[in-house]
DNA sequence: TATGTCCTTTTTTTT
DNA sequence: AAAGGACATA
């Protein structure tokens, strides 16, 4: 069978075109998957191309699996060897880790997630609380996206806070480097700034790279398209898929004038829209539209389907939250009684990730299977965290923020006043905490029961960095579990059943890493350098699992469901509270836009009358994108709301619709 | 000085 | 519910 069969004109024209820079605008469910993995096995297959010349970036670490064997099923046998299907940082990554000499790195960096990152800002900014830190967190964050050096934010900088922000900004990256330690954003603007510099590097990746296809284009920041720039070249070999009408992550730095601005850098930029959508049934499509209709739009498209018209959509409002995700359960177990249909037919899809623990009860009360996707990663869990400290530090002495977590968990003596004492003593040496302990300097300083510890656990990391490039990562690993006596510690600290479901999340860790040791024949420093990106949960036979699905309404871009169940479809949830007007409320659109569109078949709406919120009752009003909705296509449902107040918010939502109407005629 | 316990407070979305 | 802070104990 031809890699060109079974795709309408525009999909097979997207998957041949190879003339110059491409732009596919593919609407949601109109197939934009199936063209990227068409392409990748076309230009292999049918072109001639060597696979290591072709990279692939998707968004996240699952779209890039699932992608990847897409493609080798496509390939049937035909080796796809080298083929590089991987996220934006993940490619970052591979990048740095080869290049890191030229930038003044070490090649066995550390990469910090974002608890490190705040905890190192938190120290530079004194910030007074969270929301502050956070605040200062996104600015910086932001600056380094749109590749703004802290020179130029001190010198753009609008008022006394953000000139603050600036030298914070300063101080953040003088410590990242001191630590040989990059963070997220560092993954993707440093390749960049070694590509500005560095002619010949550029040239070598330039001259491996034949074509860059580019996933969920929409969401690529300012730093990520400069570094797609670079790696096409001038010609501009790649494609870009996206659809603006699904951009959900400018909150992270993420610019949709990157989809104007590749019309304007590339003047021979072909563009071909997707506008069959082959997921859902018209109402659900139509609902969609009407939503979508009221944001304005660069790129207006009309999504149409062949499929039959479908079921009316379902609006359920229910008395309070803890009703909501009972009613959801029932509904799901009565459908699929009805229907018989599976549980994986099923979604549950909501704003923020606290809802889903409610969801997660009344599954489990009603005997449903679920999956939980979003939420808290893996690498997030404590215990991961501290098996991955160990790893850090063994790979990398400098990397200050390891040291502090290895030192303490498991407690071996080593407390907040010594790690005080050592920090100072570091700072007046200008050396990492790891090389501070073993300074006779600081014995003069510090009473022996306090440095005892110290010594011994720097002594212990030697022992294993020394041993980690030549022996197997499995073996290391094992004995550095016992050795920190770790499950032991484990049960001592946590009640029985934590404690078991820690240690076996070690203990698959320590088995996949192992794993990967011996297949890949890589030594424990090499197998560290990997890990920080990756994400174990996800993918793990998630697909044979036949369960319910519970996901944020950010981590289901990308999927489909027969059935989807979008909850909490209220003011100040979504949109969220945060997110009242202008580009913020046009985000929240398209974030309820993408909710509708994840559904195939069925589509149900559920909101509440009050839910509970910290300790008290919050009245709740309908989200007003509801309204957006004809409400022919509507069809109401579930307990009719009876409380006075729920009546009055109603009463002032159509007063303050049909204001807002006056206004705008 | 280190660590455990009990209390408070608090929730957007993620590579 | 989970994380951080204040206090008590070893």
């Amino acid at each position: 069978m031809s890699l060109l069969s079974n795709l309408n004109p525009q999909q097979r024209e997207a998957v041949k075109y190879l003339d110059g820079p491409l732009l596919v605008l593919a609407g949601a469910g109109s197939g934009k998957t199936r063209v990227i993995t068409r392409k990748i096995a076309f230009l292999i297959a049918d072109c001639g191309y060597d696979p290591r010349a072709i990279t692939a970036v998707t968004f996240t670490n699952k779209a890039a699996r699932e992608m990847k064997a897409r493609v080798g099923e496509l390939l049937e046998g035909k080796t796809g060897q080298g083929l590089t299907v991987c996220t934006f940082h993940a490619l970052g990554l591979t990048i740095l880790r080869r290049e890191a000499k030229r930038l003044g790195y070490k090649p066995s960096f550390s990469v910090l997630d974002a608890a490190d990152t705040q905890a190192i800002l938190s120290e530079i900014t004194k910030a007074p609380d969270k929301g502050t830190l956070r605040q200062a967190a996104a600015v910086i964050s932001n600056w380094k996206n749109a590749l703004i050096t802290p020179d130029q934010a001190q010198q753009v900088a609008a008022d006394e806070t953000e000139r603050q922000l600036a030298v914070a900004y300063r101080a953040y990256q003088d410590t990242l480097r001191a630590y040989q330690a990059m963070d997220f954003d560092d993954l993707i603007r440093l390749p960049v700034e070694l590509f500005r510099c560095d002619a010949e590097a550029r040239e070598a990746w330039q001259n491996r790279m034949r074509h860059l296809l580019v996933d969920e284009y929409q969401d690529t920041n300012g730093a990520q398209y400069e570094l797609m720039k670079l790696l096409t070249g001038p010609l501009g070999r790649f494609t870009a898929v996206g659809d603006d009408d699904q951009a959900i992550y400018a909150w992270r730095g993420a610019d949709i004038e990157n989809l104007k601005r590749l019309a304007e850098d590339y003047s021979r930029l072909k563009i071909i829209p997707l506008t069959q959508n082959y997921r859902s049934c018209q109402r659900i499509l139509r609902a969609a539209n009407s939503v979508i209709r009221n944001n304005p739009r660069v790129h207006e498209k009309n999504l149409w389907s062949e499929l039959g018209i479908g079921d009316p959509i379902q609006v359920v409002r229910c008395k309070d939250d803890r009703n909501e995700a009972e009613t959801i359960a029932m509904r799901i177990s009565a459908h699929k009684f009805e229907h018989r249909t599976r549980f994986a037919d099923y979604a549950v899809l909501y704003r923020g990730n606290h809802q889903a623990r409610l969801f997660e009860e009344a599954l489990r009360a009603a005997k449903i299977p679920y999956v939980l996707s979003g939420g808290q990663s893996f690498f997030d869990r404590a215990e991961i965290k501290d098996l991955t400290a160990y790893l850090r530090l063994i790979a990398n002495q400098d990397d200050d923020p390891a040291f502090i977590r290895a030192a303490t968990s498991p407690k071996r003596g080593i407390g907040p006043t010594t790690l005080e004492k050592l920090g100072q003593y570091a700072a007046e040496r200008h050396c990492s905490l790891f090389e501070a302990a073993f300074e006779t300097g600081l014995q003069s300083r510090m009473a022996a029961k306090q440095l005892e510890p110290l010594i011994e656990f720097g002594n212990f990391i030697n022992r294993l960095a020394f041993r980690a490039p030549k022996e197997p990562a499995g073996r290391l690993l094992q004995e550095l579990l016992a050795a920190i006596r770790y499950e032991e510690w484990l049960y001592d600290t946590e009640d029985e059943r934590a404690a078991k479901a820690k240690w076996g999340n070690v203990s698959e860790f320590v088995d996949w890493l192992s794993k990967k040791g011996e297949e890949d024949e890589k030594s424990l420093i090499e197998l560290t350098q990997t890990v920080s990106l990756m994400n174990l949960l996800e993918g793990r036979d998630e697909a044979e699992l036949d369960a319910v699905r519970l996901s944020t309404l950010h981590a289901a871009k990308g999927l489909e469901f027969p059935h989807v169940i979008l909850a909490g479809v209220e003011e100040d949830i979504l949109p969220h509270r945060e997110c009242q007007e202008g580009s913020r409320l046009e985000e929240e659109r398209r974030l309820m836009y993408v909710g509708i569109t994840r559904a195939q078949k069925s589509l149900t709406l559920t909101c509440c009358g009050k839910r509970k919120k910290g300790g008290d009752w919050v009245v709740c009003e309908p989200s007003r994108f509801l309204d957006e909705i004809d409400s022919a296509e509507l069809r109401h449902s579930g307990q009719e709301d009876d409380s006075a107040a729920a009546r009055e918010a109603g009463r002032n939502r159509l007063a303050n619709l049909k204001a807002m109407l006056a206004a705008n005629k």
